[in-house]
This record gives C-alpha cells, sequence and structure tokens, in this order.
DNA sequence: AGTTAGCACTCGACAAGGGTGAGTGCTAAC
DNA sequence: GTTAGCACTCACCCTTGTCGAGTGCTAACT
C-alpha cells in the first residue's frame, strides 16, 4: 500500500468521523490537499475498494470506511493527536480537587470521561481478589440485630446486618468477633470460602445459631467484596450521534448495556497495556456492531485492577478517545497510588 | 355533566389509552355499546370539546383527552379496574422471597414495578431524619487511616475512612470512638449539626488534629444519612409508547430525569395518602408536560418514610397504575414493618 | 325534543412522478 | 501516470393526486 493510497484513506476516515456522510472524491481533493485531482483520487478509492478498506453505500454515493479500514487506520494511520489544549488539565484538576473516597471517585471518573469524549463511558471496579482483610467487627444494634463490618487491606468496607434468632449479648458478640479477626486477619479474601468457614463454624460450635447467622453474612459480604462492578455513565450521549436516531436501534443497544456480566465482558479480557481498540463485530455482540470502543487499564501498586472503556459508534474519534482515556487511566492510577502511599505510611 | 356524556368520556379515555389514536364518533358508536348512533356521539363530543375536556388535533380528527380530559377521568370516571388475576401475588412472591436489605430491597422493588408497568417508576428511599443515631464505632486499618461507621435506629449503617494527619494508636482512637459514642447515642441525626460537633471539638480537644478528622467524616455520613436518594428505573420503558418515537423528545425527558434533585421534587410535596395523580402540566415542568406521574407513598412505625412514583405519558394506565403502586406501597410498609418487629424486639 | 341518516367538506397519510445534485466509472487526451 | 470530460446512477426533495377517516350541519324521523 503506497503512501498516497494511505493518506486518501486517512482522509476518508478523518472526513467521515467528522461528518458521518459518505465522503466523495472531489471533497477530499478540496479539503485535503493531496496535490492530485479529484479523477485521481477515484481512482485510488477504487483500489481502497477493491482491498476491502472502504465500501459504498450504494452505486454513485462517496465512500465509508469499512470495519476493515478502521482497523487499519488505529493500528497504522492514526497516530496520537493528543488533546486540545486545555483538555489535560481538565482532568488533571479533577483529580487534585477529587476527594479520594474510591466509589465516588470511580463514578465521578467515569462521568467526566463521557462528558468529555461525548460517548457512552464504563469504569470496572477494582478486583478485590488478591486484597486481604484487614479488619472484622461486629456492633450490636440491639439483642436481635447486629452490623458485621469487614475491611480490606485497600480499604474498602462493606457491612451487612445480621439477624439472630435468640437474644446475644454484648459481650458474647465481641468474643465472637474477636475470634474470627483472630483468625482471619491478614488472609487473603480468596482463601475466605467455604471450607475456611465450615472449620471456623466448628470451632466456633458454642451457639451454633448464631455463628452461623454470621458467617453465612461473612460469606455474603466477603462474595460481595470479591465481586467486580461495571459503572456506566453517558448512555444518553449516543443519541447525540446521527448513527442512532432509529429509536429502535438505541432500545436495543442500551438494554443490551444495562445487563452488567455484559459489560464485564467487554471490559475484560483485552489484550495489552496500553490503549486497545476493538471495532464493529469484533465486539462478538450483534447488537452493538456498529459501535466500537477503546479500552484502558489503570493499575494499582503496580498491579492491573480495572479496566476503563469508551463506547461509540465506529465512527468514533479514536485518536482523541484514546488519549482521553489514557490520560484518565494514569491519572486515576496515580491517585490510588499517592492515597494509599500518603494514607498509608506503615 | 349527564351520564350518557360521562361514557362517552370514559369511551374515548378508555380508547386512547389503548390505542394512542385519536378516536372518533364511529369507533365508539361500534366498540362502546351506549345504545345511540354515531351522530348522537358527535353531538356529545362537541359539547365534551366545548368544556375543555377533549380535543382535536386538527380538523377532521378524531379526539383525544385534554388534560383537564384526563384530570376528570381520574377524579371521577375511572374507577378501581384492580390488577389482572396473577399480578397481585407476582408482587407478594416478590416481596415474600425477598431479602430485607434496604437499598437492595428498594432498588429491586423499583425494578419490578417498571417491569410491571411499563412505566418509568422512581422511589425516594426514607428519610431518616427523625432518626437517632445508634451506633458509632472507629476501626483501625493502620495508624494513618481509620474507619468511622455509625449506624441508626432503623439499621442503616454508614462509612467513611479516615486520614489522619499523625499515627494514632489504638487505644487512643478507642478513647475518641468511646467518648462520641457517649455523647451521641440515642439523639436524633437531626441534632447532629455544626454546633453539636464544635461542642464536641472543643470537649475532646485534647488532639486537636484527630479529632478534627474524625468530626469532619462524621458529618459528612451524618449528612449523607440525612440526605434521602432517588433510585430510577425503567427508564427505557418510554421508548416502547408510540409517543416517545422522536429522538430529541426522548433524550430531553431522559436527561432531565438524570438530575436527582428534580427527581425528589416530584416525589415529594403530593397531598394525601392514597394514591396521588399529577397530570401533564401539573408537573410544572416542560420538559415531561407530555407525561403523567401516579405516586404513593409508604411507611414505617405509622411514618411516612418515602414516596413511590410512576412517570408515564399523559395517556398513561392510570387505574393500572394506581392498584399496581398501592399494592407494591402497602407490601414494602408491611415488610419494613415486619423486618423492624421480628428483627428488633427490643 | 331528542335522535338519526345523509351529505359536503376537511385534512393527514401515502404513493407516484419528476427534477436536482452529488458522486461514480470510463475513456481519451495530456 | 494524471487529468478533463461525459454519461450514468441514485438518494433526496418537492409536488401532485388519491384515499379514507372523521367532522359539522341539516332535514327527516320517532
Amino acid at each position: 500500500m503506497d503512501e498516497r493510497k494511505q493518506k486518501v484513506l486517512r482522509a476518508i476516515i478523518t472526513d467521515y468521523i467528522n461528518t458521518a456522510e459518505p465522503v466523495g472524491s472531489r471533497t477530499i481533493a478540496k479539503n485535503y490537499d493531496l496535490g492530485v485531482s479529484s479523477a485521481t483520487i477515484r481512482n485510488e478509492m477504487a483500489d481502497l475498494e477493491e482491498m476491502g478498506l472502504i465500501e459504498q453505500p450504494h452505486t454513485s454515493s462517496g465512500r465509508i470506511p469499512s470495519q476493515k479500514g478502521y482497523r487499519y487506520y488505529v493500528d497504522f494511520l492514526m497516530g496520537d493527536n493528543g488533546l486540545v489544549s486545555g483538555e489535560k488539565e481538565m482532568i488533571d484538576n479533577f483529580f487534585t480537587e477529587h476527594l479520594p473516597k474510591l466509589d465516588r471517585l470511580l463514578s465521578d471518573t467515569c462521568k467526566v470521561l463521557s462528558d468529555m469524549s461525548h460517548y457512552i463511558t464504563m469504569i470496572m471496579t477494582p478486583t478485590k481478589s488478591g486484597g486481604t482483610l484487614e479488619q472484622l467487627q461486629l456492633l450490636p444494634i440491639n439483642p436481635f440485630q447486629a452490623v458485621l463490618i469487614i475491611v480490606t487491606d485497600i480499604g474498602l468496607v462493606h457491612h451487612r446486618t445480621i439477624d439472630f434468632p435468640v437474644p446475644v449479648s454484648q459481650s458474647r458478640l465481641k468474643e465472637i468477633s474477636n475470634a474470627l479477626l483472630a483468625k482471619l486477619k491478614g488472609r487473603s479474601i480468596d482463601d475466605v470460602n467455604t471450607t475456611l468457614l465450615r472449620e471456623l463454624s466448628s470451632e466456633l460450635s458454642k451457639e451454633v445459631d448464631i455463628v452461623n447467622s454470621v458467617l453465612e453474612m461473612l460469606s455474603d459480604a466477603i462474595h460481595d467484596s470479591g465481586e467486580e462492578k461495571v459503572i456506566l455513565e453517558g448512555t444518553l450521549n449516543i443519541l447525540n450521534h446521527p448513527e442512532f436516531q432509529d429509536i429502535d436501534k438505541v432500545k436495543e443497544i442500551l438494554s443490551f448495556l444495562t445487563n452488567e456480566n455484559i459489560l464485564k465482558e467487554l471490559l475484560q479480557g483485552r489484550t495489552g497495556n496500553g490503549t486497545n481498540f476493538v471495532i464493529g463485530e469484533e465486539l462478538s455482540h450483534g447488537q452493538i456492531n456498529q459501535c466500537s470502543m477503546v479500552t484502558c487499564t489503570y493499575t494499582f501498586n503496580g498491579n492491573t485492577m480495572g479496566s476503563i472503556g469508551i463506547l461509540g459508534p465506529t465512527r468514533m474519534e479514536y485518536s482523541r478517545s484514546a488519549s482521553l482515556i489514557k490520560e484518565v487511566a494514569e491519572k486515576l492510577s496515580q491517585v490510588l497510588q499517592d492515597e494509599k502511599n500518603t494514607g498509608g505510611k506503615k
């Protein structure tokens, strides 16, 4: 593929990203000075079409990029446009001003990203597997109820209300609480499985009913704590793009995205450390095969913690989205790290 | 307004609710045997139009109900159609099967209601003002961090992570924790305001930095705890109704509803104990003046705790929605009460 | 006096037809 | 290899005509 063909392809894709209209040879000749006439460009376009990189919606209309064309574009042509001046600063400000309360931070980050990108954004919360249990406490509310609280090493707090079948004294509650803490403190979340809990149950078998109520909720809380969640924002943004004017299409996509497992699947298993592009049918879900996605991971302590994704039409601004998501992911990782370093000088 | 006019009006509204098409005199004569010809109905319709209860989208089209017409309908004509057989059972089952973990319960309730109604539903979480603080505890994570936990009398748990500027020993933490608990236990949430916190700050002034970090987060948690939230579900349901085929209209409505304060306003201040109807412009927000809303309150300990709302097109099924929402609100109140009674036998 | 049948009229919805313009492919000349 | 020119295609828009549902009015009927 010679350089001129690349230029033509880049011009077509750039134009189509901006206008969402099939782009003709004259438009390119006029607006992207390649130094050749429209006729020449027509010849090049015929070649590009033969290669499967662009296509014609119908005879005698302009060309639009094919999915293969977009793939070639992100892999070889796109380059790194960077962010418009001021945008990087916006992101930085957001992170310096923001309280590092994890769930809130993530959901606000997601919101900022969707506002800036004008696409749908999603963030997977940190996988807690690998974390350890640092605190565990039972707080009495009344003789028949208590609150179970667990805290993991990265400071995530989970709680559950426990109903006891019989009244439980405060001192007894404290005993159980201390016994559990002694056993579990410092253990990894993944270790606290059914087997271990059963062991505990038999060890603390003085009052089975009570202990079992506690263990049940503990298991529930641990399980919940190990579970990633996906935060979704900017779903309404897609309504601004001309490819989503069909209400049925929109409905299909949006209801598809309400399934959290789908979102996890979309965010997970994207290879590579940097930004990653998944285009159209590569997403392998018919409902969103008119969409593309840019993903990136964020880290904590050098380990991948979760992913961030931007979902837009196949015609999305790949370069800009990549720059945005990369900046956000880096800043996010940094804030998490800072929090750990300055907050927890062990 | 004589009986026949009422019958005609009821027929028009019923038909329009089902079809979303302007309804003509012939349709009524044919499908709703009033025992008179279409000509007579035409005369009645002319009268109804003069009264402002129905209107014509354009000359020589059928009639559609006006907002005043809907108002008359819900006030006098509608009656109580009740639920289709099996629906009440569905709701009851949902509540018996469901774990009473408050926030989860409410969001699932909201979901069930939106699934059954096919409209947008919203639930305002319980107002905690009036509640009292029952538990308060500081759990150490490491010398520089602790988790603050507060529990209210109805079992709501809130937590905040605190960063200390200097290392704090476990025993000192316990002291502070106990001192605060002694001061605050049993006090109403509303009482814990800035003034009280300032008092505490000076009383516990041994290590101002530490105490202030704690009080700041306490204030934050209390504030959050006093704050109602609104859960929203079924936003995509409106896409099924023919009046919402215009993508711009949909966008306007949906983005309007992302503002939580708006939702609160919509749910609050509806008079009366039973179900309540707000029609079209009565909602006093231009963005949703093509919508109507049915609301109902749920209670705990005999006090109104929060509201539930169903938002649909003005052409919504008022009677059915009212029955649904009433059933759900009653069951929800009952579950909350049961939980209190069996869970907390003080 | 209220009800009904009949009739002329209105107006939106839909389909068919023609013009316009953007864009292509091909060919011949440069 | 590049360009200019030309015939051709096709979506889009506008106009026109037809159709049908529905109305209002009037005169006849009970």
